[in-house]
RNA sequence: GCGGGUGUAGUCUAGUGGUAGGACGGGGGCUUCCCAAGCCUCUGGCCCGGGUUCGAACCCCGGCACCCGCACCA
């Protein structure tokens, strides 16, 4: 085995050498958190990509958004990340270092974090504070924004999003229409995300602009969730913020109250993603978040982190985020976010109600009849002369511009804000964990090896002429064509010795490679060969386009290829 | 952002002021009936900018990037 930082070292070699991705601008001297997917990093993502859709949207029957990177200012006012996102930096006249003002305050005034400018520069004064480094003068604290600041034509300013998913809240009500007015509601959005990180670092594990997949589900709280059937069984291992390691099987995380039951349900879905992207199960865990961690939108967080050579490394987030989102966003917009929760049996009441008589206020009012008539029919009964107000003037209504009556309402349900469950899937560092725990080396050569699964494997298939013979190179590139008609990556080589090549497809995770040799001509089979077994079987040629699209789908497995080849 | 370290071909690496070398890889050719065999041949490099010097990959300054630690990661 090699060392865990070996690992490291050699899956950045092997990403840059073979176009998995490498450092964005180098030829500009290069520009920190950014990078570059290749050829097969690109191939890598989408099928990471299309297996997560496939989890978490078409078999759940989630709806999907496409919302736009750049958003107004207003909105992440209203999602608290234009405050809670920005840190008040102050700089030193004199050496020109900079420090966060808050860190300076600590030990002078309690809760520094929660002042703002004024307040901030107030403190500094009274305390006479001076740079640490060099004793010189500290400017005035100026915000630093972890989001990227733009302009939207001349003069608007915007920001580019820190996450996707205040696109989907913001779009609440049009996806509760398109899902029929019922919850729970899960909306999914793939995306970039773009966070002004202060020091990225770690190659593809902190990125300033990074692949995002978010799932924003809205739930009633009232209502019980249930955890589906499927799903009994699967274990998950748990790190509480009170530093308890358990092993707990979903059912019982969530009726033990440990979970709020879609967060378990999330997590037990998230654990079976993780298992057919080829994670190894014994290294994840979901952690707790401390309560002084959590954002400033959540009630409970738990991290899924995966045991990479740097440790334990979030790559998922589960955040039971409350209402707080919906909310906001209709405390800023003035519009109604909210869902109908609807009376098993629509609650029938008799009220009194005044009606109000439009022939008698219309000639005593003129134009503020109207309103008048509005705020009449809206209040409780009453008797007698009525005071309203209309635009801050008191109006007396007198009894006999209104009539008593008694109606018969039927009440559906109650209006309220729905809660949401949030997993957030970081798409960069899920394709890096994806890569580390699929590098091994071969034992007797030292040869290396990506064991990715054949449903996310870039390329699938490599076809070969065992040797460089014209009659046996003409089969193969008839193949080439053939794979490739049939919607198949793969790829033609016959440089080098058979050996070499079957190594060259090993390293990138090829997991098929289909060679022509001397039987071919005779009876048009050719060998397709395992990669984490180094077997081989004879296949025809006829069936090939079939065999490995259904191998790839994982729809039958290479031991299966006996029986497979005898039926047909 | 701070402190420390590093930057030589696609990758890994040698080179302490005097013509930049190797290994692997990659291309072409030969050979080869199954796991990086061999032979021939080609390809390609001192992070960027300034300075010191007759002369800089090497010394100095600045920048950029990467690595380690701290801080940060809402």
């Amino acid at each position: 085995m090699p060392s865990m930082n070996d690992v490291r070292s050699k899956i950045m070699e092997i990403a840059k050498r073979r176009g998995f991705y490498w450092r964005a601008y180098e030829i500009y001297g290069g520009l920190g958190g950014f990078y570059d997917y290749g050829p097969l990093g690109t191939a890598l993502k989408d099928n990471i990509i299309q297996l997560w859709k496939e989890h978490f949207v078409i078999r759940e029957g989630f709806l999907l958004l496409d919302s736009p990177n750049i958003g107004p200012e207003l909105m992440y006012v209203a999602s608290g990340h234009a405050d809670k996102f920005t840190d008040y930096m102050v700089k030193c006249k004199k050496c020109g270092h900079a420090f966060r003002a808050d860190e300076l305050l600590k030990g002078y005034v309690e809760n520094p974090e929660k002042l703002d400018d004024r307040g901030l520069w107030n403190a500094i004064v009274e305390n006479k504070l001076r740079c640490p480094d060099c004793g010189g003068e500290l400017s005035y604290p100026e915000r630093f924004h972890l989001m990227f600041v733009t302009r939207v034509g001349l003069d608007k300013k915007a920001f580019l999003r820190p996450e996707t998913a205040q696109g989907i809240f913001i779009n609440f009500p049009i996806f509760y229409r398109l899902n029929r007015e019922k919850l729970p509601l899960g909306v999914g959005q793939i995306g970039k995300g773009f966070r002004n990180e202060i020091s990225p670092r770690q190659g593809l594990l902190r990125l300033r602009e990074f692949n995002m997949a978010e799932i924003e589900f809205f739930i009633d709280p009232r209502e019980e969730f249930p955890i589906p059937q499927e799903l009994n069984g699967i274990s998950l291992p748990l790190l509480t913020r009170e530093g308890k390691e358990i092993k707990i099987e979903v059912e019982e995380a969530a009726k033990s109250g440990i979970l709020h039951p879609a967060m378990a349900y999330f997590m037990a879905r998230i654990v079976e993603f993780l298992s057919s992207l080829g994670i190894d199960l014994s290294r994840i865990r979901f952690r707790q978040h401390f309560k002084e961690e959590l954002a400033h939108y959540s009630q409970d967080t738990w991290d899924c982190e995966i045991n990479l050579s740097q440790g334990w490394v979030e790559v998922i987030g589960i955040a039971y985020r409350g209402d707080y989102d919906l909310r906001r966003h209709m405390e800023y917009s003035g519009k109604d976010l909210t869902a109908l929760r609807r009376f098993k049996e629509p609650k029938k009441i008799r009220v009194k109600k005044l009606r109000a008589k439009m022939n008698v206020l219309g000639p005593l009012f003129k134009e503020k009849a109207r309103k008048i008539a509005e705020i009449l029919e809206s209040i409780e009964f009453h008797e007698g002369e009525i005071e309203i107000e209309v635009d801050g003037e008191k109006i007396k209504v007198p009894q006999d511009a209104y009539e008593i009556v008694t109606e018969e309402e039927s009440i559906g349900g109650e209006r309220f804000v729905p809660h949401v469950v949030e997993p957030s899937f970081g798409i960069d560092r899920l394709l890096y964990a994806v890569l580390e725990h699929s590098y091994y080396e071969r034992e007797e050569s030292g040869y290396k090896v990506l064991r990715l699964s054949p449903r996310i494997a870039p390329i699938k298939a490599g076809i070969f002429p065992l040797v460089n013979k014209e009659e046996l190179v003409e089969i193969a590139k008839k193949i080439e064509t053939a794979v490739r008609n049939a919607g198949i990556s793969c790829y033609y080589d016959d440089s080098g010795s058979i050996g070499r090549r079957y190594a060259r497809a090993d390293e990138i995770g090829v997991p098929f490679c289909i060679t022509v040799d001397y039987d071919s001509m005779k009876d048009d089979t050719v060998t397709i060969r395992d990669r984490d077994s180094a077997q081989q079987k004879r296949v025809s040629i006829s069936h090939l386009p079939e065999i490995l699209e259904k191998l790839c789908r994982e729809e039958i497995s290479f031991g299966d290829l006996d029986a497979y080849e005898e039926r047909s």
